[in-house]
RNA sequence: UCCCGAGUAGCUCAGCUGGUAGAGCAGGCGGCUGUUAACCGCCGGGUCGGGGGUUCGAGUCCCUCCUCGGGAGCCA
C-alpha cells in the first residue's frame, strides 16, 4: 500500500529530498538560524532552517509556526551528530495546513487535574504517545499469546442482567425488560464458552460503579479472562505466569525505546520469568504478622499489605487458597482445608499491587447451589450457570488481568489512569 | 461514604503573627548561525473558588457550600 513519508522511516533517506507531514511541537530560534520539531506519531525530526539559504517568504513562515501547527515540510534528509535522532531535515518548503493558536500544554509542568481536562490534547506528548504505544504492545501480545496457545476469543456481553448484588453496578433502562447492568466481569459467560470451545479467553472494558478514589482503580478498565477446561488451580498458575511474562519479554524487545522515553527502569522487568513466587494464604498471613503487620487469619490482604508482601520478592507473587469468606462463590472450595478455595492473586512488584484475580471454579452443582444460598444470591438468576453443572461438568479455572495495571506497572505510571486514553473516574466523564 | 490536603495571572506556585498582589514559565516586541523545556533584555496580564461573618482593614482569621487531589473500603 502506497503511503506518505513516515518519520520513523527517514534515517534509511539519508541525502534523498522528502515531504513529511506532522504537527509542530516546538520551535527554537537563534537569530539566523531556527529549529522546528516535528512529531508525526512514528517519530520525532529535528528540521533546520538558515535564514540565509532559505528565502524570505520560508523564513518568515517557519518564523511564525506555533506549537502543533499541521504541516507538510520538505527538504533533505541528511545526518549530523548534533541532532537528537542522527538525522534532521533542511527545510526547504513548508505549507501550513493548520494552523493552531495558544495551543493550552505548553512545555512546562501542568498539574493532573489540567492535563486530565485536555486529556485529548495532552495525547500528543511524548510521555504519552509512548504510553499509548505501551499499551497497544501489550493488547497485542496478549492476543497473539492467546491466538499462539490454542485459545478463541469470546466477546462477553456488556450488558447484563443483575446476577446478585447490583451494588457496584452502573445501571441503565432496557426496554420492557427493566434494569441491564453494566458487566463487571465476562467469566461466567467464559466459563459457558470453555465448555464448548475448551480453551477460551475474553478481552474488553468492564464497569466498576465503585466510589474508588485509588492510584490502581477506574470505573472502567480493560480486562482479559481466560478460561480453561480441565486445568486445576496449580495449571492456572502456570498459564498465568507464562503469559504474564510473554506480555513483559514482548514489551521488553519492541519497546524499548518508549520504556526509555518513560524513564522506566527495566532491571525488574527483565526478571520476569517463568516460575514466579508462590505463597499460600497462611503463609503469608505468618509473613505479615512476623514483619509486624497485625493482620489475622481470615482477613483480606489490604493494599498495604499487598505492597509489603511483594516487596519482599524480586518478581511477580501468587499469593493462594484464600479464605473462603472473603472470596466469591464461585471458586472451588480447598478438599484439603474446607476453610479455603483454590484461588490466587497475582501481585506485581514495586507496589503495583494485584494484576490477577484467579480461580479453580466450583463444579459441583449441589456446592455450588449451596455457596448460592449462603450468599443469600438469587437463585433464579444463576440457573444457566448452575446448568454447566448439570450438563456435563468439569473441571476448569481462569483468571482475570487488568489490563490498566498491568501497563501501569510496566510503564511506572504513578496512576494507572494515565495509562487510559481517555481514564472514566468517579469524577471524570469528560473528554 | 469516611479521613487528610489543595483552590491566588493562561500554567506551576510563593505570599510570615491581618495592613490593600508577587515570581518563574507561557504570550507580545527586540537580540543572538547548532538549539535540545535554548538563552538575554523590555512589556501587558488578577472578582485571590462561591457566599456569609469578625475587624478601621481579610488572599491571610471563623462558618458554610462547591470543585479537585491523595488515602481507606471494594476490587483488576
Amino acid at each position: 500500500m502506497q503511503d506518505h513519508i513516515r518519520i520513523r522511516d527517514l534515517p534509511a533517506r539519508a541525502g534523498e529530498s522528502v515531504t513529511v507531514r506532522g504537527w509542530v511541537m516546538t520551535t527554537r530560534f537563534s537569530g539566523k538560524i531556527g529549529f522546528v520539531v516535528l512529531r508525526d506519531g512514528t517519530g520525532y525530526l529535528q528540521m533546520v532552517i538558515s535564514k540565509s539559504e532559505a528565502g524570505q517568504a520560508l523564513w518568515e513562515t517557519v518564523r511564525q509556526l506555533t506549537q502543533e501547527t499541521s504541516v507538510a515540510a520538505s527538504g533533505s534528509i541528511r545526518a549530523d551528530a548534533r541532532s537528537p535522532a542522527g538525522v534532521e531535515l533542511a527545510l526547504a518548503d513548508l505549507q501550513v495546513i493548520g494552523p493552531s493558536a495558544d495551543f493550552p500544554i505548553t512545555p512546562k509542568e501542568h498539574g493532573t487535574s489540567f492535563l486530565f481536562e485536555h486529556r485529548h490534547l495532552w495525547l500528543r506528548s511524548r510521555r504519552q504517545v509512548a504510553i499509548l504505544k505501551v499499551r497497544h504492545e501489550v493488547e497485542q501480545a496478549i492476543r497473539d499469546y492467546y491466538h499462539r496457545e490454542g485459545f478463541y476469543l469470546v466477546d462477553s456481553p456488556i450488558l447484563t442482567a443483575a446476577q446478585g448484588e447490583a451494588g457496584g453496578m452502573f445501571e441503565t433502562e432496557y426496554f420492557d425488560l427493566g434494569k441491564a447492568y453494566l458487566a463487571q466481569t465476562g467469566q461466567l459467560y467464559v466459563e459457558a464458552a470453555a465448555a464448548a470451545l475448551g480453551k477460551v479467553y475474553c478481552f474488553g472494558p468492564t464497569f466498576r460503579a465503585e466510589k474508588s478514589k485509588t492510584r490502581r482503580h477506574l470505573t472502567e478498565f480493560w480486562m482479559c479472562e481466560p478460561e480453561v477446561a480441565w486445568y486445576d488451580s496449580n495449571d492456572n498458575m502456570r498459564l498465568q505466569e507464562d503469559f504474564v511474562s510473554y506480555v513483559v519479554g514482548r514489551t521488553l524487545e519492541r519497546r524499548r525505546e518508549e520504556l526509555k522515553e518513560l524513564e522506566r527502569d527495566t532491571s525488574t522487568l527483565e526478571r520476569v520469568t517463568p516460575p514466579f513466587h508462590r505463597i499460600s494464604y497462611n503463609d503469608a498471613v505468618a509473613k505479615l504478622k512476623a514483619l509486624g503487620g497485625n493482620i489475622e487469619w481470615g482477613q483480606d490482604l489490604g493494599g498495604d499489605e499487598e505492597t509489603q508482601l511483594a516487596s519482599q520478592f524480586d518478581k511477580p507473587v501468587f499469593v493462594f487458597n484464600y479464605p473462603k469468606e472473603v472470596k466469591a462463590f464461585y471458586m472451588k472450595r480447598n478438599p484439603d482445608d474446607p476453610r479455603t478455595v483454590l484461588n490466587n492473586d497475582c501481585l506485581a512488584p514495586e507496589g503495583y499491587g494485584e494484576i490477577i484475580g484467579g480461580s479453580q471454579r466450583e463444579d459441583d452443582y449441589d456446592i455450588l447451589l449451596s455457596r448460592i444460598r449462603e450468599e443469600k444470591l438469587p437463585e433464579e438468576a444463576y440457573g444457566w450457570y448452575l446448568d454447566l453443572r448439570r450438563y456435563g461438568t468439569f473441571v476448569h479455572s481462569g483468571f482475570g488481568l487488568g489490563l490498566e495495571r498491568t501497563v501501569g506497572w510496566i510503564c511506572g505510571t504513578p496512576h494507572i489512569r494515565e495509562v487510559i486514553a481517555f481514564p472514566r473516574m468517579m469524577h471524570r466523564l469528560w473528554p
